[in-house]
Parts: C-alpha cells; sequence; structure tokens
RNA sequence: GCACCCAUAGCUCAGCUGGAUAGAGUGUCGCCCUCCGAAGGCGAAGGUCGCAGGUUCGAAUCCUGCUGGGUGCACCA
C-alpha cells in the first residue's frame, strides 16, 4: 500500500510502457485545478512531441488505461492532451485509512538507504551562539531525523571549532589574567585540576576581548598565533586548559539545544582528530600531492580550465585556490581538520555520503576539501555534500543585528521566543485553569514551534529577513499554527474518549472531507522531495496544508456536535485520528512537539 | 577583477520532471462564535514572475546577455 499519487503514477506508467513509450512520461501530481480533478499527469504533450504524434490521440489512447484502475471513478482529457484523474471516494476513505494504520502515517521510506554522517559544522568553542547557528541547528537536526525515518541509517555530529586561532586568543588571554596557574608553567606536565579555571561567564567575556585586541595589537596577535601552534604541537597546559574551555562550552550550548530540542549522536570537535592530522599530511605526501610553498603545504586541487592566466591581468580567470595541509608555522587550519575528520568517519563510521550543514559561505572551503578528499582517495567527490544555508538578515538585508548593532545570541532569542510565547498563551487563555507548571512547559513547545518553523518554511539556500515579531507571532503560517490545529485535533479525541464515542470505519463524502484527504495523501511526496534536495521546507509546506485542510474540515464537518449521524461521527473521528496521527509525525521530524492543551 | 547564489503581490515567502486561471501568510476591506477551542473559517482586492533576447505547441521554470542585491577568493575558521 502507498499513496494515491503513486498508485496512480503505476497506472500511468503502465498505460505509456503499453503504448512503447518511456515510463517518466507517466508522473502523476496532485492537481492544480482542484474543480476540475484530484490528479493529473501531464505527460501525452511530451510523449506525444517526442514521438511525433498528436497528443490528444495519444491521451485518447491513454485515458481508458487508467480509467481501469479500481481507484479511478474518471478520466477526462483537457486542453492539449492533460489528463485529469477524479478518484472514488471509496479510494479516497481507503487512503485515510492507510495514514490512520500505517506506522509511517504514509511517509514511505527511502528506496536507497544510505549510512550518512551530518556534520552540523559546529559553532566555536567560547563563542556563544548566535542566531546564525539557529539554521544549521535546526535544519540540520531535521534533515537527521527525516533522514532516519525514512530508513537511512545517520549520525549527527556537531563537530565543534575547538582547533583555531580561538583558542590561541583565550590561552594568551587567560595567561594574562592568571599567570600563575599551573597551565602555562611550561616544566609542570600534570595532572591538572578536575575543576576548571574558568567558567563560561569568563569565556564570553574573555574572547571578544581578546579578538578585538588582536585585531590592533600585531604583537599580541602573534603570541596568540604562537599559542595555537604550540598547542597544535601538544604542549600539555595549553592541552588541559583547551580540555576545560570544550568542557564548559559544550555545557552551555546543550543548554541552547536542548531548548529547540536539537541533540547530536557525537560531540566530536576539530581536536579530536589532532592524532590523525600527521597521517593525512603523510598521506598527501605519498600521493605526491602536497607541495611546499612559502615555508606552507599546500595541495593544488585546481581542474582543467581553472587559476588560467589572462593576459595583462593580475587576477586568474576561474580561480580555485590550493588548500593548506600545514601553515608556516607548522599549524593546521580547518582544510586539515575536515579531512583528518573524514579519515576518522572512515575509520570509525564508514559512512556512504557526508553531508556538511553550514552556511553557504562556506561552498568554496568544502569544494576545496571534497577535492582534496578525492584526490586522496580518502572519499569519492559526490558522495560529499555541501547543503549551505542562506544568512540571517536584518530588515536591511545585511546580516542580522541587534539595535545596538551587536550580534544577537541565541541564548537571548530563545528567551524573547519564551516570553513572547509565554504572554500570548496568558492572553488568549483557551483551555481554562491551566496550572503553571504545565503552563511553563506549553511555553517553551510553543517557543520552540515558532522558532523552528520560521526558519525552517524558508528555502534552505536563501537569505531570509529575521523578523522577531514575525517569528513569534500566533496568527497565520507559523509554528503556533500548527500546534493549535493538532491541540484542536487531541480535544476532539479527548472529548469523544470521555462521552464514549469511539472511530469507525472512515467514509469520505463531504468536500472538505475529500480535500483533507488529498492533503493526507501528499506526505510521502513531500517527503521524498525534501530528502532528494536535503530541503526540510518541503516537511513544512505540507504540514501547513494538512493543518488548513484540517481547519477548513473542522469548521464544515462537525464531529461531535448533536445531530451528526452515528457512522459520520465514527467516520470522521477517524479521519481526525489519521491527521493528528500525521501532522504530528510531520511535525515531530520539524523538531516540533505539540502539548495536550495550550 | 574572477567565481558562486539570488531577484515572484505593499511586506515575508512557496512554486517537484517546462504545462491549464502563478499560490500561501501578512497587511487592507467585508462576512462567520445560542453550536466540537475565533491562535480559527469563508470571501474580495492586490502580479508585465528584475530587463531584453532565444529554444518550444507551451517558459516563473531551460539557454544567452544585461541591470540590481548578497557572498567568497591560501597561513582566522
Amino acid at each position: 500500500m502507498t499513496d494515491l499519487a503513486t498508485q496512480l503514477a503505476g497506472a500511468c506508467i503502465a498505460a505509456f510502457e503499453a503504448e512503447g513509450l518511456d515510463a517518466r512520461w507517466g508522473a502523476v501530481k496532485q492537481s492544480d485545478r482542484p474543480e476540475l480533478a484530484d490528479f493529473q499527469c501531464n505527460g501525452c504533450m511530451g510523449a506525444a512531441k517526442q514521438a511525433k504524434m498528436n497528443p490528444r490521440e495519444l491521451a485518447a489512447k491513454i485515458a481508458p488505461r487508467i480509467a481501469e484502475h479500481e481507484a479511478v471513478s474518471r478520466v477526462d482529457i483537457a486542453g492539449p492532451g492533460f489528463l485529469n484523474i477524479v478518484v472514488t471516494d471509496a479510494a479516497l476513505s481507503g487512503a485515510a485509512e492507510f495514514v490512520r494504520s500505517d506506522t509511517k502515517a504514509g511517509g514511505g521510506a527511502a528506496p536507497n538507504p544510505e549510512k550518512i554522517v551530518v556534520d552540523f559544522g559546529g559553532p566555536n568553542v567560547a563563542k556563544p551562539m548566535h542566531v546564525g547557528h539557529l539554521r544549521s541547528a535546526v535544519i540540520g537536526d531535521t534533515l537527521v531525523r527525516l533522514l532516519r525515518f525514512l530508513g537511512d541509517d545517520v549520525t549527527g555530529d556537531v563537530h565543534l571549532g575547538d582547533w583555531g586561532l580561538q583558542m590561541g586568543l583565550l590561552l594568551v588571554a587567560v595567561e594574562e589574567e592568571q599567570p600563575d596557574l599551573l597551565y602555562f608553567d611550561q616544566s609542570y606536565q600534570g595532572p591538572f585540576p578536575a575543576e576548571s579555571p574558568v567558567n563560561m561567564e569568563d569565556l564570553s567575556r574573555i574572547y571578544p576581548m581578546a579578538s578585538g585586541r588582536s585585531k590592533t595589537d600585531e604583537a599580541y596577535a602573534k603570541r596568540a598565533q604562537e599559542a595555537v601552534a604550540e598547542m597544535q604541537a601538544g604542549r600539555a597546559g595549553y592541552r588541559a586548559l583547551l580540555q576545560h574551555f570544550i568542557d564548559v562550552s559544550v555545557a552551555a550550548l546543550k543548554t541552547d539545544y536542548a531548548f529547540l530540542d536539537v541533540s547530536f549522536d557525537l560531540w566530536k570537535g576539530e581536536s579530536d582528530v589532532d592524532h590523525l592530522i600527521p597521517d593525512v599530511v603523510q598521506l598527501f605526501k605519498d600521493k605526491g600531492l602536497a607541495v611546499e610553498s612559502d615555508g606552507a603545504v599546500i595541495v593544488d586541487i585546481a581542474r582543467q580550465g581553472e587559476n588560467v592566466a589572462v593576459e595583462g591581468k593580475d587576477q586568474l580567470k576561474n580561480p580555485m585556490p590550493p588548500i593548506m595541509l600545514l601553515n608556516s608555522r607548522g599549524g593546521t587550519g580547518y582544510h586539515t581538520t575536515d579531512l583528518a575528520t573524514i579519515k576518522d568517519r572512515v575509520d570509525t563510521i564508514n559512512p556512504d555520503r557526508i553531508l556538511y550543514v553550514v552556511d553557504a559561505r562556506q561552498a568554496m572551503h568544502f569544494e576545496q576539501v571534497f577535492r582534496a578528499a578525492d584526490k586522496a582517495g580518502l572519499f569519492a567527490y559526490d558522495h560529499l555534500e555541501h547543503p549551505g544555508f542562506g544568512t540571517v538578515n536584518g530588515q536591511d538585508g545585511k546580516p542580522f543585528k541587534t539595535r545596538e548593532g551587536g550580534t544577537l545570541r541565541l541564548a537571548d532569542l530563545n528567551a524573547m521566543a519564551l516570553e513572547e510565547a509565554t504572554k500570548k498563551i496568558g492572553e488568549a487563555n483557551l483551555s481554562g485553569d491551566i496550572g503553571p507548571d504545565e503552563k511553563a512547559e506549553i511555553g517553551k513547545l510553543v517557543a520552540r514551534a515558532a522558532l523552528r518553523f520560521a526558519d525552517l518554511q524558508n528555502q534552505r539556500t536563501t537569505n531570509y529577513v529575521f523578523d522577531l515579531e514575525r517569528f513569534t507571532s500566533f496568527e497565520g503560517k507559523t509554528g503556533p499554527y500548527l500546534l493549535y490545529a493538532a491541540v484542536r485535533i487531541k480535544a476532539i479525541l479527548r472529548r469523544a474518549a470521555e462521552q464514549g464515542f469511539e472511530a469507525g470505519t472512515i467514509a469520505i463524502a463531504a468536500a472538505e472531507e475529500r480535500k483533507l484527504v488529498l492533503a493526507l495523501d501528499g506526505f510521502a511526496l513531500a517527503l521524498r522531495l525534501a530528502r532528494e534536495k536535503r530541503m526540510p521546507h518541503y516537511v513544512c509546506e505540507h504540514v501547513f496544508s494538512l493543518a488548513q485542510a484540517f481547519s477548513a474540515f473542522y469548521a464544515a464537518c462537525p464531529v461531535l456536535k448533536d445531530g451528526v449521524e452515528p457512522h459520520v461521527k465514527a467516520s470522521r473521528l477517524g479521519l481526525c485520528e489519521a491527521v493528528l496521527k500525521q501532522l504530528e509525525t510531520g511535525l515531530g521530524l520539524l523538531g516540533i512537539t505539540a502539548p495536550e492543551r495550550m
């Protein structure tokens, strides 16, 4: 059993093949003209063109074959050769029953499941997460949930940034504040205290200070660079202190992520693959790919037609800079750690594919890393993907800043959303006496739904405008609207149970019921597209249109009201169960949980 | 300079293999709670799909050029 669209496509494909034509013409989608039909097939025009036939004559041959399918009540030929398919009420009833009984609520399964690592291109240690990190967190988390749901074997890794200059800046700054710490005594080899000498507030204060100072104070910046090189070379005190920085930061990160219900299978970071770096560098040397240049070790990854010199110009045409395995101080940047991380994943997980859910601005970086990994035989180029995302902009179209000109911390964003959600729940006061504990819990769920849906509904690759007002609005195409739809269904089912009514066989009759089932039927397609394109917004579009269809049904089709015939009541209760099941499943993929009431 | 991404309703955004009358939300204007939760529903108005060519029976979608915006271009990640 599958969705109706797939069943009908099967019939259409068979019909085209019976005429000796390609199966691809048999694609079926829900009708653009709901007043004319439920589904449509547009293949006749294309097929006729290719086979040099008359499209309407071809349609006349195809249509009767489709009409034989038991779900079909009528096939019309329209315009130049559109096939308009109307399905029977019984077929829709069956489709709804399928959603109600299917463990995946009609979501289908991946045709080609893979073992996949999702890399979140994680936050940097010591830098608090800002609004931009919302995207990688919720997009990456949704992809993990989605792929796993459809049958892929997925490992999510936060991949912390804990190996670069920011660590050197911290080391230098902490040494300046607390020079007597054991960690800075080079003759001392440990053991070091288990307690961190700095907490998160210290790090949040120290890092911006050190970062700012390094931009004007050259000697300071140089000391930080040297500290990084020493840390990377393995200086014991620095490494022990680094671990404290990481532990302190991770604890803070987990709080912010938990608010969004984002979790990871692995909390690895750049520093975890430190021991593999010599092997990776050697691998490139052995393959003759690494060359020395200005004291650094680089790998040329340009292809034919790139880095072409143009007469009379300084700039190269189609530039593709080499990657740097080792800088002139012997240190490593994120090219090398990303390559070492690939090696680590091959050794420990051996995935079919790695996805990097990272800002689109890193596109060139990943192109370089992917090429290098492929050249060295570490990982196949076309099994490495960078599903990048756009930046979060302010009203002016530039990367978002607070009114004060600073970056908005994710923790503050979370807090604002929570405050707004709590306020709105209080104003609406829809469900009478809800205790303070439950109210607090509902507030969190509503705030999370608002934030996650606001971000995920945007097509992944485009930039979007950050608008807190819109994010936390409870009207229209928002997370809270979806929760509201789910909560209303739950209220009906709860009331039905109290009154002793049970769901029965679903029998579709009313126009709103037909539309609602057609909405249910689109779930598998939405999930398939979302997986193929790594685009969570298809899931958002689906759950929203499902919620809309339910709201229209709710307004037009009474379920428990007096005067509703028992078999209609039972059918509509069954339909409610099917809708709730799929709605909660879809919301679950988006990391959104509906409360019992709100 | 070179490369990548983007341009759709006043605003914020969808639009799967090229298909019929380009869709939502918001805002504006109507209507709908003696009846399952009005954070809702129904309706109206609102578009030269940046511009100009091309391919096609058919283009928001594919190709070329242009304009406008964003981003990136080896020792920070």
